[in-house]
Parts: structure tokens; C-alpha cells; sequence
DNA sequence: CTCCTTGCAAATTGTTTGCATACCT
DNA sequence: AGGTATGCAAACAATTTGCAAGGAG
């Protein structure tokens, strides 16, 4: 039923642009949707996709995540290993509270997702101060993690 | 004077690991410091570094970003644009408050600088709770400025 | 029937790497 | 001298784009 409300919706927006409802489109949706909690390159689901539906090409599914992002759909993110990740939307889960915290290793790349949210205040700060309208945040600690830290890298 | 120490310690800290002075490696952080506040490309600072000393390679400047990043003498960035972009390190300039705080425009991919720091206690967190010992951090938040939001975009 | 969308392959673009030469120490 | 660094060009990898064929409204 979740996942019925966010296909609707789905289909809603691209109604009211103009655009096609298409296998596709409500593929790459409904995996990232069934994959919630990991970031995922555009490889990754096409791969996952790719088992329904094996004609989709990769194009497509670059082409498609784009859209949803510009859609608010899906959240994109950067771990900096190259490669831009997406995963569902925080918006479409009620979830008033954002998990897009990480912390990057820099001696050893690990990337621990922190759950946290202190940012509320400064996003409606920075609303008061200068009139941008904040819709989602990315926020990315860099340091070295317990482990490294004992190995004193 | 402010320069001669940041070129002191580059040097300081090349010879520690054994590596070499060169020319190139002075010019591309010299060039970081006289344009902080930019965010330079490695093609920014490959143009820069060309006009004192114009045989070095793109390459080179790529190795020397990456170098000087590992050692902490240079901060890193990305605003989803497709390039990584490098700023002089905030610890050489004596700055307890990081201004890496980026407003980016979905609308019209604006980026507006936003200097502010309520993310010391954050850290002070995370190190508490997790042993992550926090270097620096990248905080972007995403959304509509204020003329796209007048534009009803 | 019309225009949006797709798959494929080729093109792009930022970045990295191999290698012979040049340079620090 | 000896190993590190550099410049150049080729190699890479993620992402984008052109285009003809296919599909949604």
C-alpha cells in the first residue's frame, strides 16, 4: 500500500507535466523503493531492474533517475567514489527527519550513515535570512574513523 | 608572510614524507591561496599556474590537488556540477568556523555561499558517540532561491 | 496519429595511468 | 647516483546524446 501510494504518485506528476507512464519509469521507482537504506548507483539498479524487465538499457535508467530526482521522487547523493547514488525520497516516507548524514573515512574510505537531526533550526535560519526555500540537505563529515584512528594513520 | 608560512609548511610536511619540493607543487598551492573563495576546478588552477610557469600538465596539477588534499592543506568540494572543486584549507587559515555551507538552487543551479556555523556541537557528537574523529565536513543544502521562488518555478 | 520515450552505440568529459625523461636531495 | 616527479598521450569510467524504432495517450 506503500508502495501502491508512491506508484500513484508517480504517475500523477507525470500526468500533470505532460509526460508517459512507462514500465520503466515505475520500475526504477518501485526498486529504489524496495532497496530504501542503500545508496544506489545508477548500475546497481539497472541491474536490479534489468531482472524484470531485461530490455531496459542503461540510458534509460540515467535518463529516468534524473527525472525523478527532478521530480522530488528520489534523493540523490555523493560519497565521493565517483559515482552519483539515488534512494527513495525521504519526502515520500512522512519522514520529517532526513537521514543524509555520513561519515567518510579518509584513511580508509568506510562510509558510516549517521541518523541524526539537529539541521532543522539552520534550514529554517537560512529560510529567515535569505528566502531560499530549503528542500533537502546533504551533509558529510570527513575525518578518520575509530579504527583508523588506533592504527594512528 | 601569511603565504610564506603556508609554502613553509607544504614544504615541511613534503620533506616529512619524503617527498620533493617542486615548483609545481608551490604554484598550485600558492595560486589556492591567493583565490580563496573560489572554488577552483583542477582545469581553474591549471590556467592559473600557467601563466607563471606554462609547461606544467594538467596532470601534474590533478596529482598535486589530490597530494595536497591527503595532507590537509587543501578542501575539498563538490556542487554537483561534474568536477571536483578545491579551496585553500580552512585549518591554514586559523578558522575554527568552516564556511562550507552551499545553497544550491534546483531551479536554477545557483550556488549562494552561506557562512555559518552551528556544526560544532554536532561534531563534538558524533565524536562522543561514535569515535569519528571529524576533520571537516561539507553541509549542502538544496532547494529554491528566493527569484525562482517568486517565479513559481 | 502524434509526440514522447526507448535502446543502442557513439560521443563526451573529468580524471587517471604508463612511460620515458627531467629533477630534487 | 637514485628514486621521485613531470609531461604527454593514451586509457578510463561515469554519464550524455543522436537517432531510428517503439509505445503511450
Amino acid at each position: 500500500m506503500e508502495q501502491k501510494n508512491t506508484e500513484e504518485l508517480l504517475k500523477e506528476k507525470l500526468r500533470k507535466k505532460g509526460l508517459k507512464v512507462t514500465h520503466q519509469r515505475i520500475l526504477v521507482l518501485s526498486v529504489l523503493e524496495q532497496n530504501d537504506g542503500r545508496h544506489m548507483t545508477a548500475e546497481d539498479v539497472y541491474e536490479l531492474v534489468s531482472a524484470d524487465y531485461p530490455d531496459i538499457g542503461l540510458a534509460t535508467v540515467y535518463r529516468t533517475l534524473q527525472l525523478l530526482w527532478d521530480m522530488q521522487l528520489v534523493d540523490r547523493l555523493n560519497l565521493d567514489d565517483g559515482c552519483v547514488r539515488y534512494e527513495i525520497g525521504h519526502l515520500l516516507k512522512g519522514d520529517t527527519r532526513h537521514n543524509h548524514h555520513h561519515l567518510i573515512c579518509r584513511a580508509c574510505n568506510k562510509v558510516i550513515p549517521f541518523g541524526d537531526d539537529l539541521l532543522d533550526d539552520l534550514e529554517h535560519h537560512i529560510e529567515d535570512a535569505t528566502g531560499f526555500h530549503v528542500l533537502d540537505h546533504e551533509l558529510k563529515f570527513y575525518g578518520l574513523c575509530r579504527e583508523c584512528m588506533t592504527k594512528q594513520n
